[in-house]
DNA sequence: GATGAATGAGAATTCATTCAT
DNA sequence: GATGAATGAATTCTCATTCAT
């Protein structure tokens, strides 16, 4: 695969951007990926075709935009709980950067639920894994702070697991609203998640 | 929306089936759903487009099939090992059951990878959460029979953290191989599907 | 135009060609011309596709024999009104005649109508126009003998008018079902034909 | 059936519209409803198929507007006789209306040719009915007026015979070309269609 | 005589993209 | 900067017809 070119052609009017990255989620999660045609989404920012490809070089950058500005806004919200993890017993970090997570995904539930269910992963795969790696990161820096003398790999190995664990339950928590409650949700998660980095008994 | 009829519009030749369905495996590999059309699929098959048609009502009918033979592939493949768990000791049986969904996913690898990384999960998702739906089945039997006197939802909680945990860990790990090895990941998962229905300490 | 070939490959089975001629008419009255496909006909009529090909050398083959028999099985059905009109006065010979012609046409009023409204009249035109002039032909010598000494240009008008407007209301009246007391239109439409005839007053 | 909704998608440009209209008529008088294909219609007009389906929805909507083309411009072509038919004795009136649909019709024959040989009635049927209905309605008065006193049943049964026979001559005369002198069919028409309501001798 | 699987040209329609205004 | 009419390649699907068995 090349990798794909990405970014704006110009940058023009800021607001007109965000009118059409805006039509783009409320089409796409209105229709679907492959019914959100180029058209569509012109016609739901007020614009003409045309305009589009003043702002995006292509229908995938649009939705690289959409992509773009959820894993930003996911980002954002997370951050203030990582960054007090480290100050706060393992316990209790590890359940508030769990809550901050599903807190930040229940945001977003129509908008990933589409991306979930109707665009290939391939389409979002390069946002996503950049994201997570930064998470893992941090995940990584904190545990190693907190397991002094255990080996690179097997933090590692444990982040891996949290990590990967985390994303798809809270997801699916999310998309799929099963009769569990959300407390007793991230209590089990959060137990889970500690489970992985615990010193073997 | 009535429910799609499926498979043959008529039946004719058993090698032309397979032939197809390879050749759909093999475009899907090669461009994605989007890009797999059914004149490109057909050329695959070495069949006219006319053929597809005679076997199949629609280009869905086509991932359809394909999907049908992963899954169908997949119960058989640990069906042995369920049937064989309530005999085993708590952790020999779960162990026993996971190895034989890891070795089923490994011996599927290009043709999950290619549906999970490329195709829309709401594509192929009525059959996997058929195929879920069996195998939670059985997992809570398995547990029930062990934890008597454990409220029912305890223990469906305990059975969608644990199945949804394993489909994807196992799924991700066989996609992805991260440099961890099987036995240490099969240890790490039997020790974590375990827990989620540990007694409360 | 190139005029058309005619008439089938071999002659096989009178049977299978009945049941193919069957089975024609009843897929045309169901879904009209554009849909009825050749296959459609060969499973209406318990044959396969290429059986068809056997007994009529297209599709358009097909049609013209079921024209065929709609035009010859119309030609039986009024012909003795037509011998029995010579001797009879005007008036009553004429009222027998369209008498004649409106209950043929009542008798296959289903397939008609699918004739008349959904297939091109290009596609019939020959084989009607054959029986047309039949019947234009003993309508002609019908008058010939009661108008002596008229102009045979007089008596041609006054046969086209009638047989045209006889074609014409016969049919909508069968297919349209006015509020028309059937006497009342036999009664009014003998009247306008005995009329085109009339000396001039 | 939900009833279709007919016309332009979008307005663009006039002009572009009268060339594909024109394409049309052009086309199904060339080859007939069923060969005419969008394709062909857009390669006549000039323009690309896509352009096509930003005017028409549909092939039907194509031949939609041609009909309506040649309705609206009968319906505009004969108002004035109809206009105009009050004011003059009934024998005048009569022929000066029928006149003028001969003329109209005259003026369209190869268009009209076309429908009436090529096309399946049921194409253009809801056009021409709503057209008949309007022709009908203005004969209905007309003859309403003038004869005071009889039963709405009789008045109704005259029209419909006046219109469908004139309907049918009119159009066979023009598109067959009879050995008949304009006059001389005009002159029979007239007394025809007054004869459908004459009082009972 | 019959079969029916296979054919393949061609139909209607879509939509990402362009470019003259 | 924006427009939107126009593009045209590509897509899904059909069906009259053939021919090896």
């Amino acid at each position: 695969m090349p990798p794909k070119r990405r970014s704006p052609t110009q940058q023009r009017s800021r607001e007109t951007v965000a009118r059409i990255v805006d039509a783009a989620v409320s089409v796409l999660s209105d229709v679907g990926y492959d019914q959100a045609s180029t058209n569509r989404i012109a016609a739901a920012a007020g614009v003409s075709p045309g305009t589009l490809y003043g702002y995006f070089s292509d229908k995938d950058d649009i939705v690289f935009a959409v992509i773009e500005r959820v894993v930003e806004g996911f980002g954002e919200a997370v951050a203030p709980a990582l960054r007090g993890a480290a100050a706060l017993p393992e316990r209790e970090s590890t359940w508030m950067v769990l809550d901050a997570v599903l807190t930040a995904i229940e945001a977003r539930a129509p908008l990933i639920e589409t991306f979930v269910d109707r665009v290939p992963a391939e389409r979002y795969a390069p946002q996503l894994d950049q994201l997570r790696e930064r998470v893992s990161d941090v995940a990584f820096q904190l545990l190693a702070a907190r397991r002094p003398g255990v080996p690179v790999a097997d933090l590692e190995r444990a982040t891996w697991f949290a990590v990967r664990t985390t994303e798809h339950l809270v997801v699916r928590y999310v998309v799929l609203q099963p009769p569990i409650p959300r407390d007793a949700f991230l209590d089990e998660l959060t137990r889970t998640v500690l489970g992985f980095s615990a010193p073997p008994a």
